[in-house]
RNA sequence: GCCGGCUUGGCGGAAUUGGUAGACGCGCUCGACUCAAAAUCGAGUUCGAAAGAGUGUGGGUUCGAGUCCCACAGCCGGUACCA
């Protein structure tokens, strides 16, 4: 520990602020129906994503975006907006089951404690949270509300001519059977293939499936029984309704993949008996088919196999069905598939094609069968090329320099095509699809890459379903409401025993609902609990709905586009919470739950903090930074400001500890500005502030442009350039005081408003102690007050610095009059003497005069 | 492979959207204060002695390009046979 005495006291105020706002209430936020709310102010709904409390505590990279929205929450306040800010705990999870498992104790224990850092972390940084909406994922009242919703979904089907949600019930009156309303709910049960860890006892999404493995845990793949939502009936609204909103391009994008519209046409082909339906992208390529693949699980594999080809077909079906995914999705290995002996009519030309199986056709996608055509598709050209399979030609690129073999582009047209051929390949699509529509040999239709979510997992720590199954006729049936929240049972065990049930079955009494019922024994995934947070802030302890009706049509409804203004996080939620959160919404916005398809108007991500070697920060690499470290070190404000000084909030940036100092003494030099030592060694007031105003000085107009400054760069969210602006009025501050000026009371009031939501302590701290010897300041805190606003007049320069270039060189710069006419400019530019040794003996061929800027002249 | 993003001094980064490249901060150098150091305050700091050169590379448009266009390279992220 150093020696060193703070060059600021920001260890005796900054917890005596916090102590403040938190006994006060100060960022205590009402809603309607409240007393003392204010219905004339707008609303300003600004969020965070909330964070998994980790037993590691918060990371520097947590500040970085709850600072920028603090300082937004802060600026909107001063701003007149009646503003959310809330924050709660997303605290579900994997590791504190493991932990529990490790240790004995429940996972509540650690969860709790886990949330007490976080919380205590979080007001040690001074954000202007409204503690009272704090919500916790875990907390029953909210688990309630949860599986509320989860009823909702199950309750509920996509209907295709409404395009929402509706409910079932609907479907029960029109004579629909039990088995018909299963296949439709947006909750429902299927069988399905699955990453399932024996020694781990849960499934495993995809993605994790191969990290675990590394670890040396086994992934097998099983047909299970699972909860799955049905996210796909959204696909299209998931789309089209992302456009609008003000989202960074390249989360819409990466959405947009996601979820992967495309449109094409279903074509039957017919092999004896049976029609088998391809789907393609292409199906102005259909001349060009010369061989049918099927994917080694399609139905029809075993009907259309020829008795000589029987053995080996099985054979490689046993051999798919033995590989993970990513086996099979290796696309370096070569292409694998055997024939199935069948053949299949192309229905546009007659020819016979031949049908094989390949794993490089995928179940789940389309329609499971493809039509092959080799000369246009890279995919069918490597496996012709491999297995010696016919290569058609149906596109002559335009460029005549390309090959037509292996040509996928658009930009063709169209040859041994019958009556297609000389269309190009767009045209040809089209007239295809219709063509294939008239004679009965297809359709047009639009697929997504997006699958349907796997929503149940094996675990202790989550919400269980709140189903129950009846063991005379195997049907599965919600609970009542009244039953809610269902809670896990007390276990002493809830180790994986290896049962794809989930630890909750050796709750032999909790299972047992009553003598023909039993329990589901699943639980939910973390991301049920993330779908919805972000309302539940609104009336956190209602416990008569998840929110009330006119409190939600106040924060997320009213202005146009609504929802929450601002929401900042990381990009790793680009894909799946913000994909669900959005679907929940939807399916609540359908049933007028919520007041707009979309609940977060606007997105911004946070770039990532690298460590001080420009890598990701982790343990093993021992890069990373402890908040704790610095606030103890350099106080709260000083970390707060060094992360938005460190670069824009979007972009990745490395950590320096060196810059955290620089901060730390711009905040001094603030502090000093004012304070001054007495010989015991205290901060007292010095005489450098002074109340007389001392009118349009230097300092005055550094001042507003600073104000302009600031505030311009807080609604474009540019935190590093406002900092640097203070900071030059501070430098500006500091020459004059050589000068022995003084600073101007109102002057330092000004600078300390706008640095108010960056550095909230010291600048109240300050303001506090002024308060006391001006009386004539208000005697309320600064970010109950309002944001200063600059006068234009003072920005008005009188002359302006004119540079002059030769040939596009800068040779001179000049001072002239701001409203100088050009000519006279231009005369003057041309006297210059710099000028005139850098165009003797050149002729002048052309004088550009950019007004209050620059002078070039171009000579020769 | 495909799709995004990034590339500016010794370092983090600015640059009014086509008009003084390097604001602000870090680091470094020198000076003041001090017995000394730290802290603080002040001066300087793209490279180059200078002419000049200079925003990943090569071309182009323009009176003028970090900014616009074309081609390429490197790094980071997403995705993985989606027919």
């Amino acid at each position: 520990m150093s020696e060193r005495k703070n060059p600021y006291p920001f260890d005796a105020f900054e917890p005596k602020w916090q102590s403040i706002w938190d006994n006060e209430k100060t960022f205590k936020t009402l809603n309607p129906g409240d007393a003392g709310f204010d219905a004339s102010k707008p609303k300003c709904y600004i969020l965070d994503m909330f964070p998994y409390p980790s037993g590691a505590g918060l990371h520097v990279g947590h500040p970085e975006g709850y600072t920028a929205t603090d300082i937004v929450s802060r600026y909107k306040r001063m701003n007149g907006f009646n503003v959310l800010h809330p924050m709660g705990w997303d605290s579900f999870g994997l590791p504190a089951e493991q932990y529990a498992i490790k240790t004995g104790q429940h996972p509540s224990i650690t969860t709790y404690a886990n949330i007490d850092t976080f919380r205590r972390q979080l007001k040690m940084l001074g954000f202007s949270y409204d503690w009272d909406r704090e919500v916790a994922t875990t907390d029953p009242r909210y688990v309630r509300w949860t599986q509320w919703i989860f009823l909702r979904l199950y309750n509920s089907y996509y209907n295709e001519e409404l395009k929402k949600a509706c409910p079932v019930s609907e479907l029960e009156e029109k004579g629909w059977t039990r088995e018909q309303i299963d296949n439709v709910r947006l909750a429902y049960v299927a069988e399905g293939m699955v990453n399932w860890s024996p020694d781990m006892g849960t499934v495993l999404a995809n993605e994790e499936a191969e990290e675990w493995k590394s670890k040396g845990h086994i992934v097998e793949r099983r047909k299970l029984r699972q909860w799955m939502l049905r996210i796909t009936a959204y696909a299209e609204r998931l789309i089209d309704e992302l456009e609008p909103l003000d989202w960074p391009e390249s989360i819409k994008l990466l959405q947009r993949n996601w979820i992967g519209k495309s449109t094409g046409a279903e074509v039957n082909f017919t092999c004896g008996e049976h029609t088998i339906t391809v789907y393609t992208t292409r199906p102005d390529t259909l001349f060009g088919a010369t061989y049918m693949v099927l994917s080694p699980e399609h139905e029809l594999v075993a009907q259309i196999t020829t008795p000589e080809q029987k053995a080996a077909v099985e054979a490689y079906q046993a051999e798919c069905a033995a590989k993970s995914d990513l086996e099979r999705t290796d696309l370096s290995k070569e292409k694998t598939g055997v024939f199935t002996g069948a053949y299949a009519t192309n229905p546009v030309n007659g020819n016979q094609v031949p049908i094989w199986i390949a794993d490089y056709v995928l179940t789940g996608y389309g329609t499971g069968a493809i039509m092959a055509v080799p000369a246009h598709d890279s995919r069918d050209f490597e496996f012709a090329t491999r297995f010696n399979l016919p290569i058609i030609q149906v596109v002559q690129p335009d460029d005549a320099d390309t090959p037509w073999q292996d040509f996928c582009g658009y930009d063709g047209t169209m040859v041994n095509s019958a009556h297609f051929n000389g269309l190009s390949v767009p045209e040809a699509k089209a007239k295809m699809t219709a063509w294939l529509e008239e004679m009965g040999y297809g359709c047009g239709k639009v697929n997504y890459k997006l699958r349907d979510w796997l929503f149940s997992r094996q675990r202790y720590w989550g919400e269980p379903f709140p189903i129950v199954w009846n063991s005379e006729d195997g049907n599965h049936y919600a609970i009542p409401e009244s039953e809610l929240p269902l809670l896990q049972p007390e276990m002493e065990d809830f180790k994986p025993s290896g049962d794809p049930r989930g630890p909750l079955v050796k709750a032999t009494s909790w299972i047992q609902y009553s003598d023909t019922f039993t329990r589901e024994t699943n639980t939910m995934p973390q991301w049920a609990g993330s779908c919805w947070y972000y309302l539940r802030y609104l009336d956190p302890t209602n416990d008569n709905a998840f929110v009330d009706p006119e409190v939600e049509k106040y924060w997320m409804g009213g202005n146009n586009p609504g929802g929450v203004d601002l929401y900042v996080g990381g990009t790793e939620h680009a894909v799946l919470h913000l994909l669900y959160a959005r679907f929940w919404h939807k399916v609540l916005y359908d049933y007028g739950l919520v007041s707009t398809n979309e609940p977060f108007n606007k997105l911004v991500n946070q770039g990532l903090i690298l460590g001080e070697d420009s890598q990701k920060m982790s343990k093993s690499r021992g890069n990373v930074v402890n908040p704790d470290d610095i606030v103890r070190e350099y106080g709260a404000d000083s970390l707060r400001m060094y992360e938005m000084f460190m670069g824009p909030l979007k972009e990745v940036k490395p950590w320096q500890t060196k810059g955290v100092e620089g901060i730390s003494r711009f905040l001094a030099r603030v502090w000093r500005l004012a304070m001054v030592e007495n010989q015991e060694g205290e901060w007292v007031l010095s005489d450098n502030i002074r109340e007389a105003d001392s009118g349009v000085t230097p300092v005055r107009k550094e001042v507003h442009k600073t104000i302009k400054k600031v505030t311009e760069d807080i609604e474009s969210m540019s935190f590093n350039t406002a900092i640097s602006k203070m900071m030059e009025c501070v430098n500006a501050m500091y020459t004059a005081l050589k000068d022995n000026a003084g600073i101007c009371l109102a002057d330092y009031v000004s600078l300390l408003h706008v640095l108010n939501p960056y550095a909230p302590h010291l600048t109240e701290e300050l303001y506090s102690i002024l308060q006391q010897r001006f009386a004539s300041l208000p005697a309320c805190q600064l970010c109950r007050q309002t944001w200063p606003t600059w006068n234009p007049e003072y920005l008005v320069e009188n002359t302006k610095e004119i540079v002059i270039q030769v040939n596009g060189k800068l040779r001179d710069k000049i001072t002239v009059a701001a409203d100088a006419p050009k000519e006279e400019v231009e005369a003057a530019a041309l006297a210059s003497p710099r000028v005139q040794e850098h165009t003797a003996g050149k002729t002048i061929r052309k004088v550009i005069v950019v007004p209050g800027r620059l002078v070039n002249i171009v000579a020769n």
